[in-house]
DNA sequence: TACCATACCGGGAACGTTCCCGCTTGCCAT
DNA sequence: ATGGCAAGCGGGAACGTTCCCGGTATGGTA
């Protein structure tokens, strides 16, 4: 169709400051040099002020053993001082750290980085310092970024496990090491694990017993790489819903696409649209391969909902935006990333007897014009 | 229109596992505290082989005055004792953490997730971890999340402002502390900071071109909040375009949104429609709004590209999904993250005499087929 | 034989905190 | 007058590293 083209594709190119500002930066640079010479820690407080290094560190807490006007003597000269606390030297005396370490597949599409809102949200609310890794569907990263965290002595460590992952040694290396470790969406099949996830199957199972109430009788499903749960379980939820509304299972409908995007997804359509007998509805594991098949029908002039109707799954925002707006089941990716730091700071408080915990999020599915069919 | 139901929107239920995952998982635990009780040192691993800790030490960091056989032997001992290197206690002693601090006004969109993606990428090569914070667009989170920072001791920090920043005192700061600090996208009128920004102008310049190009003569403009450097630049590069096109500047064809919403795109469309000459065409400073007046404009059957032709800016993935797609600017949000650990790289190496530098990435326009009249 | 350089390793201080223990002072009850 | 007790503070060890300054062998050279 449409090819696009480019009319500006130089890579960067780096621009120095003019003159007049370089002379700028000259300037506040040799007072920067002059100032930092080195940073006022807890014993320059205690030597200014006469005190001990432990009675500056209790004032500084705000202990109760220390006087008021001394706690605020100390904080006084700490700002004077410009004091910045030392993370580093107080979580190695402490034991503990304050961070809390995530690692995800990718930071891309909406969902991840939905649910990384709603971990960064949470944790810095209980406190809790972000450490981000990404393992780019990779198990020899996930394993490097499970090393690396555990060095930076995080607390716990929040995963979506990649999808090359098939044994599970590093994590349970994680959790012999007394780290709690809280799966979300993607989660191995291992007992004794703490993990929140959504309702997968509940929502493919709706999805489906909704295009049955919209009167359809064959549909046909997109999956993903089945040993992932969230794809097996979206495909059960497919199976059992076909058995509860008494229609016959059909191979030939349920393709296991080779990825999850639009392509494979339009090339799918074109395989279904070549049976004898095509199907009245698609249901597909994520909303790309939907826009896929939705693209193919429309240059046949094939109407979506009336003769085939679509769902996505997701909720991706652009499902919205386009028309026919697609049905999708909402994942419902910041509470689950709440979720999750919660879990995690359950089995932190009471380290010596947590019990693992699952918790399974309900999916809300959004039913949208590319699959109703009676507008009421 | 189709109002979207809802069929399931119970909210989080928590279960437990069923009672035979509970046993197990306790059995699994008891081993574990066994394990577990004390994690093992580089004083541990000098002790079982009846070596010094500073040998050790340097084993580990493959220093050259130690015999190959007794690296070996520790190695073996480090590996057979379980043993973590704290990254905490180094980081104290050598002065440095390892850690590079980002600042991000929100993780949604698919903007930032695509420049913390550069930045994780490149960032991980270099050795380093990430700390990622929000601001939420609040300047109070902004000044905490540094302050965080600082605390952390984190060797750099990466940061797109907040829309509600005004005042740069908190970057300042930074910056006296002689902490590598760099911009990325957004970033404040100050001299002698470092930045690696899109070249906002020429993009919408170009778009502005490409749309005279196609025969229009009246383009309105959708802004965004003006004291950002982004929407001010994009809002110039219009201006400037439409005065080397001689084109007049027509003040009742733009519009500052209050937000770059979908339904602020809307009403822009609405409201440009009611003039008594409207437009030929629009250019919206982001994707959404563009999608929002394309509604509009469906919705009356005026057609696009041939009646108002339509470009968006950031090249949002929804941008190829709908139709007509959209023309947009592409933001190289991953070049510009690794850009950004780049420049911090360069200044993290001779930290006594960086020079602040500035990086402008070239835009990408993609021409589609909601602004490409004559198609040849 | 005396001497020096090199290879290899130990001892110990330091990084900035926290926390346990102990000391003084003042006050009240016995 | 003696004891007890709490408030308020100091001293110092410890957390796990790294790094400087040594020390002891070994081997080679004058």
């Amino acid at each position: 169709m449409y090819e696009a083209s480019t009319l500006e594709a130089n890579s960067a190119s780096n621009c120095l400051l003019p003159s007049p500002h370089r002379a700028e930066f000259r300037l506040v640079f040799l007072k920067t040099t002059t100032l930092a010479t080195k940073q006022a820690s807890i014993t320059t407080i205690a030597t200014h002020l006469g005190l001990a290094v432990s009675t500056v560190s209790r004032a500084l807490s705000d202990h109760a053993n220390i006087r008021e006007d001394t706690k605020e003597r100390v904080r006084q000269m700490a700002i004077k001082l410009n004091y910045q606390p030392n993370h580093l030297a107080a979580g190695l005396r402490k034991g503990h750290s304050g961070i809390l370490g995530v690692v995800v597949p990718h930071i891309s599409g909406s969902f991840f980085p939905t649910v990384m809102h709603g971990i960064e949200k949470m944790a810095s609310k209980a406190g809790f310092h972000v450490m981000l890794c990404q393992s780019n569907e990779d198990v020899k990263q996930e394993r490097a970024n499970i090393k690396m965290l555990l060095n930076a002595q995080v607390e716990g460590i929040l995963i979506s496990m990649s999808s090359t992952t098939y044994d599970f040694q590093h994590f349970e290396k994680v959790q012999s090491q007394g780290v709690p470790l809280v799966f979300f969406d993607r989660m191995p099949d291992m007992p004794s694990t703490s993990a929140v996830v959504l309702d997968d199957h509940q929502g493919a199972f709706g999805v489906v017993k909704h295009l049955v109430e919209q009167g359809c009788k064959r549909i046909a499903f997109f999956s993903g790489p089945q040993h992932l749960n969230i794809n097996k379980n979206r495909f059960e939820g497919y199976v059992d819903a076909l058995e509860s509304s008494s229609l016959d299972f059909d191979p030939q409908l349920v393709f296991q696409l080779p990825d999850l995007s639009k392509a494979a997804g339009a090339e799918g359509m074109n395989l279904l649209l070549q049976l004898a007998s095509p199907p009245d509805a698609v249901f597909s594991s994520y909303d790309l391969p939907a826009v896929g098949a939705l693209e193919v029908l429309q240059e046949r002039n094939i109407r979506v909902p009336q003769d085939i109707a679509l769902s996505g799954f997701s909720n991706e925002p652009f499902t919205t935006l386009i028309s026919p707006r697609l049905t999708s089941v909402e994942q419902r990716g910041e509470l689950m990333g709440e979720a999750a730091v919660r879990l995690f700071l359950q089995m932190h408080k009471r380290t010596d007897n947590y019990s693992p915990q699952r918790i399974m999020l309900k999916p809300q599915i959004e039913v949208r014009s590319s699959s109703l069919r009676n507008i009421v």
